[in-house]
Formats: structure tokens, sequence, C-alpha cells
DNA sequence: ACTCTTTATCGTAATATTGCAATATTAAAT
DNA sequence: ATTTAATATTGCAATATTACGATAAAGAGT
């Protein structure tokens, strides 16, 4: 085997998880940080940034594609990519939420 | 080649990444939920909360555990386990900052 | 039409992950 | 000391990811 039994957990373990894997990579989690820090969209300038070739590079916006945490819009020859706010805001939520619980029960454990 | 270049990116950006990584299984996201949701420390009840056999599941509690994001404690003959509060919360505090940094440029784009 | 620029896709090698049966380890209980 | 219970580790097959060279696709500019 070694497939990912998906289809025993539930929708939103899934949608967390696959957001959680997009930016289990410190390439993606870096372009993430370069998108945020130019404010406007950007593109290939990605490949410039980071230290890996254009297909790569490629294969990472594709995945934070999928996994919803990126847009991007065509713009003549070149596209567009930026952050998408509502994913990272689920994200955000999500983890607040575990903390906020965590604390109201004064996590007293081990 | 195949093997992650981790060595071209910051360390935060690393422990981001990893952090997230071990959250990018839907097993790992649905044993840190139980996790929260017992409150108390567990154990094996692992193993039957989830459509997983043991070993995978203890493989799993490794990764999580190697990420920072649970702490395990022996008691007795059986192992405590439970969320780390601090990792939720550099999580939590991470993409809030994205969040913030986002909607306060109203992100113009795309 | 041709060229240039930009991005995506294909193909492939190296490596990592997933899942579990079998087995080992460790400590409590008898 | 033996048994029992709880976890971890090993070994292995199936699958997925990572990275990149080569190539394709698609629009802009000449």
């Amino acid at each position: 085997m070694g497939a990912t039994k998906t289809e025993h957990f539930t929708d939103k373990q899934n949608t967390i998880a696959a957001m959680a894997k997009a930016l289990g990579h410190p390439a993606r989690v870096a372009i993430v940080e370069y998108l945020m820090k130019v404010n406007e969209c950007i593109c290939g300038d990605i490949v410039n940034e980071l230290p890996l070739a254009q297909p790569t590079v490629s294969q990472h916006l594709k995945e934070l594609k999928n996994a919803g945490l990126i847009k991007g819009t065509v713009e003549g020859n070149s596209i567009c990519y930026c952050i998408d706010e509502k994913a990272i805001e689920k994200m955000q939520v999500y983890f607040a939420n575990i903390s906020g619980k965590l604390t109201k029960m004064k996590n007293k454990c081990c």
C-alpha cells in the first residue's frame, strides 16, 4: 500500500491537511513570504529569488494553487500570482481555535 | 536528485515548513484534534479512534513529536501524549501575521 | 511569420512517505 | 520469573514528492 486513506477522514480534516501539506516545504513557505513582501502580484521573479530552477518553481506554484493558498491571473504572457487571503485566514482561525481551547482548559497534561 | 534543499532556506522557514508538513496528513490532523477534544492526555486510545493500525499511529505520533507539535511523557508502561501549546501558538501567530499584513495593504491584486 | 519572453508540461532519477505485519521493548501485574 | 499490556522499531512494498533538463505552449513585439 502506501496511499493516504483520505476517505476515512472528514472534509475539513482533509482540507486543513492539504493546506498544511502545501506549506510543508520551505520553498513554498518562501514563496508565500515573498508574495507577502512584494504586496503587488508577482510571477517569475520568484525564480530569480529562489535557488531553484524554473520548472521546480512552477511546480511549487501549482501545488500552492491547488491547495487554494495562492491565486494566479493571466496578464499578457506572464501570470500574476498572489496570496489568497481567505485560505490564510482559514488557517489562522483554525490554529487560533485550538490555541484558545488549550489555554481555556489550562492544558493540564504531561 | 529529489532531496529537499533545506540549506537554502532560513531556519524559520524550515521550522514552519516542518510543522506544516507534520499537519500535512489528515491522520495527524485527526490526532491533534482528538488530543484537543479529550483534554487530558491520551495514549493508545488513538489507535481505537482512528482507522489505522497501531504501528501506523505510532509512526504518525513520532512525526508530530519530531515537529514539536505534541509532547509525550512516559507514565508507567503507557505514554501520555498531548499537544504542545507553544507550537500551535507559533503557527497561529505566523498566520495571523500574514493575514494582518494582507488586510492592512488591502491585498489589491489579481 | 519570426523571435523573444514567460510559464507549463513531460520524462525521469533520487528520495521520502505511507501503511502494516512481524517483532522487539518496556513496565506493570501476577 | 512469567505473563500481559502498551508502544516502538524493523522491514518491506506501494506510492508520492522533489528537482531539473528538455520541450511545448502562448502571448508580445518586431
